[in-house]
DNA sequence: GGTCTGTAATGATCTATGTGATTATGCTAT
DNA sequence: ATAGCATAATCACATAGATCATTACAGACC
């Protein structure tokens, strides 16, 4: 899928990022916030252990949560360009991650063709999943959206060579309500599915745990909302 | 909003991407494709003139209005890093563009720190609206949205300088239908949204022209889900 | 001038998903 | 060991938005 001569140049990007770094990396627990939403933001992070979301919380307290970053993402990029940052970032397990200086990676960037690339790349992939998230909460039903969030975070996780391709199960450390704010469903209505899934031995979900029973199936149920790419990547 | 000495560097990056095109600018008809779903995509698109959508159509028909595109945009950023294309671009208005080999981008991006900036200046910015378009599309209802809608694309057109921001309309070159498939709704609940705007006085939309009425009362139905920025710049 | 075809307007139902409320099941802490 | 709290599982009921069907209108084309 991707443009195969970049491998290399992406990797020596990771590294020149990584050694911009100003200080060792920072630790933070489950539920800390790595960012507030409000914030001028002065750092972009690269997450090195953990998962992170970032989370918009409405006035009226409606909660969103927009993006999933697992180890290997720069989160909160847009600090280089935006001053002020309209969603916080959370550690939804205890997470590692190293800080950079917006600036100093900006200037970095234009001294270092591989930063930029690398960066251009982060953003790139980072749009390809926000338009496949536009689709499923535009046009998808409830059982389309967990599947597919069930297909892709699993995909997400091989490319990013975090877990074995032929496991049949990953960690998953988010609470049901965690999940329903990510599909923009309640949680009752995530919890129905999860039965309807567990019903029909398609996958189990519990305890900080999903387990694929019928892969196929499943990735039948979430079909019309997979792109193309995630069609063929599945199993 | 944006870190400020940004303006120059863009417009410098501007230039530069310009000179790239290969040929003569392309023109397209309303309706027309400006690339298809599925295509190996070859071109970067620079917009000069009209309003592109980025268009995704399910196997079972189902169709969703990814993100829209105004004169300055670049479009298929995507095409730079990955072969294959998602969605369908097309033309809801005359357009006029011109196409920029991704490969000889690329390249330029390397050499030409301005390119690099520009294009993960443009790559952020739609970052920046596709959360948004998350948290509507998760947590917005139907009038939220509309509401939404109406204000930040006039933003846009404003921050765009392609209207006077005293103005008190602009012309939306989409039809209801076309609306329906941005906001993931159905044609009928977006005509029902856009009466209750006629008849609460906040607004009206008939032959592609966005009429405001009440621009505050519209901007209070929409600001539970508008991110800071918007709310403050909404005037 | 009339006939098509796309677009818009609106009413009458239906249904997927939300709301509210209750009970069960663990952890964590004391 | 027990109290307390977050999470999870379900039920009964409410509703926003979808679906189906009809009518009206406007521009394109003959």
């Amino acid at each position: 899928m991707h443009r195969p001569e970049l491998r290399a140049i992406l990797e020596r990007g990771d590294r020149a990022i990584t050694a911009l770094a100003n200080a060792e990396p920072t630790r933070f627990h489950t539920r800390d916030e790595v960012a507030a939403q409000g914030d001028g933001l002065a750092h972009v992070y690269r997450l090195t252990e953990g998962w992170c979301a970032r989370v918009r919380t409405l006035p009226d307290a409606r909660v969103q949560i927009i993006a999933l970053y697992i180890p290997g993402d720069l989160m909160a990029l847009k600090a280089m360009f935006v001053a002020e940052q309209a969603d916080a970032i959370h550690a939804l397990s205890p997470v590692t991650a190293v800080a950079i200086d917006q600036a100093r990676l900006r200037a970095a960037m234009i001294e270092d063709p591989d930063i930029a690339v690398r960066i251009s790349f982060q953003l790139v992939d980072e749009e390809r999943r926000l338009h496949n998230r536009v689709v499923r909460l535009g046009q998808g039903d409830a059982a389309e959206r967990v599947a597919a969030m069930l297909l892709t975070v699993r995909a997400r996780l091989v490319r990013a060579g975090l877990i074995d391709p032929k496991a049949r199960h990953y960690r998953l450390p988010m609470t049901q309500v965690q999940i329903s704010e990510f599909l923009g469903l309640t949680p009752v209505h995530v919890n129905r599915i999860f039965r309807r899934l567990r019903e029909e031995k398609l996958a189990t979900i519990g305890s900080s745990e999903v387990r694929f029973l019928d892969f196929d199936g499943l990735a039948r149920l979430a079909a019309p909302v997979l792109d193309a790419f995630e069609r063929g990547a599945a199993h």
